[in-house]
DNA sequence: TACGTGATCACG
DNA sequence: GTGATCACGTAA
């Protein structure tokens, strides 16, 4: 079943970004269904200094700003796309970075996307998974109740044992905000990212 | 371990 | 306008 909109729109953002796990991510591309199963995720607020909108509003992060359920979609070191969940209301800018999925429908699709021939740790990676279901920035506001991306239940049940929280990775430049438990990822699955 | 690659933002 | 920086991935 579609989450709805109502499931982006709480204040929580760690609690959904937990929540996220277990969740299907899917892109509709040309007519083909490509998805994975969400294993690793980070919550970013505005109060913290790990998160683009820390420092205001900017046309970059302007989507954050406006109200959840919709994709935040930028390009980082000039190379990657990186898709995130917007969540809260208006003002509250907040949103959640999906970071690795387990691959369910069109593998064979996301290889060719991803130009590798092997299946392995193919959506292993922020920047990886945006390749492999053909995710960049012309989704960037696109609601994630729209038939072109969106997120699923299945009805998989993570249980809280086994949700590992961590510090996120890659920002450093936030100081003590950097240590921060907001990583969010299944134990012991092997598609989480590796560092 | 190093670096590609280009948008973004804080300065003038 | 300009330059430093960046929520990464790959090859080596």
């Amino acid at each position: 079943m579609k989450l709805s909109n109502s499931f982006y729109l709480r204040n929580k953002v760690t609690v959904i970004a937990r929540q996220l796990l277990g969740k299907i991510l899917v892109a509709n591309i040309r007519g083909q269904t490509v998805s994975g199963m969400i294993v690793e995720t980070e919550a970013y607020s505005e109060i913290e200094k790990g998160s683009h909108a820390y420092k205001g509003k900017t046309k970059r992060n302007e989507v954050m700003f406006g109200q959840g359920g919709v994709a935040y979609v930028y390009l980082c070191y000039g190379v990657h796309e990186m898709f995130n969940i917007v969540t809260n209301r208006v003002n509250k800018a907040e949103a959640i970075l999906v970071r690795a999925l387990q691959p369910m429908e069109g593998i064979d699709r996301m290889i060719k996307l991803r130009r590798v021939n092997s299946f392995k740790r193919i959506t292993s990676g922020p920047g990886k998974l945006t390749q492999a279901l053909g995710i960049d920035r012309k989704l960037n506001g696109v609601s994630l109740t729209s038939d072109k991306l969106w997120i699923e239940d299945r009805g998989i049940i993570i249980r809280p044992k086994e949700i590992i929280s961590a510090p996120r990775i890659g920002i450093d430049y936030a100081g003590k905000d950097a240590l921060l438990p907001w990583r969010f990822f299944i134990k012991g699955n092997e598609w989480v990212s590796k560092y």
